[in-house]
DNA sequence: TTTTAATCAGACAATTTTATCTGATTATAT
DNA sequence: ATATAATCAGATAAAATTGTCTGATTAAAA
């Protein structure tokens, strides 16, 4: 069971995060960013890849290159990366796996999934990156202690 | 992306339903169900199965078996399904898939998000099978429409 | 200019999830 | 008794997700 996203889609978020979190102008390549949180390198590799192609981030080749945010943290939203990867998709369907997913053909727990999704969107669009800055430096900082 | 539960969960929640929405002391094959809520017959079957196993259904064998609830619909809610099923692992861990899920090392949505699981655990766990019948119903009646 | 260290693209492999098939067993109805 | 219609169990297949490998390209540094 997957807990809302997909694994590829809370790899980028760690990895948008951990960029957000880091010096502005400097590049992380994918080995670091790897080993901060983690997550296996090329897998994170591809990930940042198709981010790039989204323009969310961008990339420089070549020795000392690496990642970086293409924007200023605080114009970036956590749902931006749920977009670019998952889609918007699970916002406007059923948790019991009912289609047609309406207020016209509501599921039994119609009312309360529906509150709940507006906030879970909330929540990933209304704090910008560089407002989660602190809490994601110290999230960081415990991986690597194990 | 699947949206918080396995598709076997969910299916398997659709079916506790179409049983519960039934007249009790009758059974269902697993064709009907199938045909019902338009999930493949032999699936369907294997979750059947598998509940029960968890002794949240009954069934019985030959010609005119089928499946009931073991319970009294006001005895069953839908997370006796999950719990059955996906387990209840999600409601303890990260939307950003961060490990070590606690308030020692919270993740950047820390609060949001724990406030979220609860929700959705009441979702799940305040209602009774009983009390979601008649929405059950209705919902069951636009599946066969298509 | 050569070595080095990085991204990039695409193919490939492993794993998990979802779905199907087959044959055995069970019980009802003819 | 026999045919029928259902569950059951286990194997298998297909699809999706997750993860790895290889070789080409790029650019910085020696
Ligand atoms: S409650 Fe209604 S709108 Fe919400 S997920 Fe279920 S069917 Fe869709
Ligand atoms: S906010 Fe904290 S407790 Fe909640 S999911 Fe993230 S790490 Fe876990």
């Amino acid at each position: 069971m997957t807990v809302i996203f997909s694994k590829k889609c809370e790899y980028g978020m760690q990895a948008v995060l951990y960029l957000a979190a880091n010096n502005k102008d400097t590049t992380k390549s994918s080995d670091q960013i790897s080993r901060a949180l983690k997550i296996p390198k090329e897998f994170i590799s591809k990930i940042l890849q198709s981010l790039r192609n989204s323009g969310l981030i961008f990339s420089t080749k070549g020795k000392s290159g690496g990642f970086g945010l293409a924007k200023d943290p605080s114009q970036i939203k956590l749902i931006d990366i749920v977009q670019a990867i998952d889609g918007l998709e699970m916002f406007n369907s059923c948790v019991l796996g009912f289609p047609e997913c309406s207020p016209d053909t509501p599921c039994p727990v119609h009312d309360s999934w529906g509150a709940l999704r507006t906030k879970a969107f909330e929540m990933l669009s209304t704090e910008t990156l560089d407002q989660l800055k602190d809490k994601t430096l110290t999230k960081i900082k415990t991986l690597q202690q194990e």
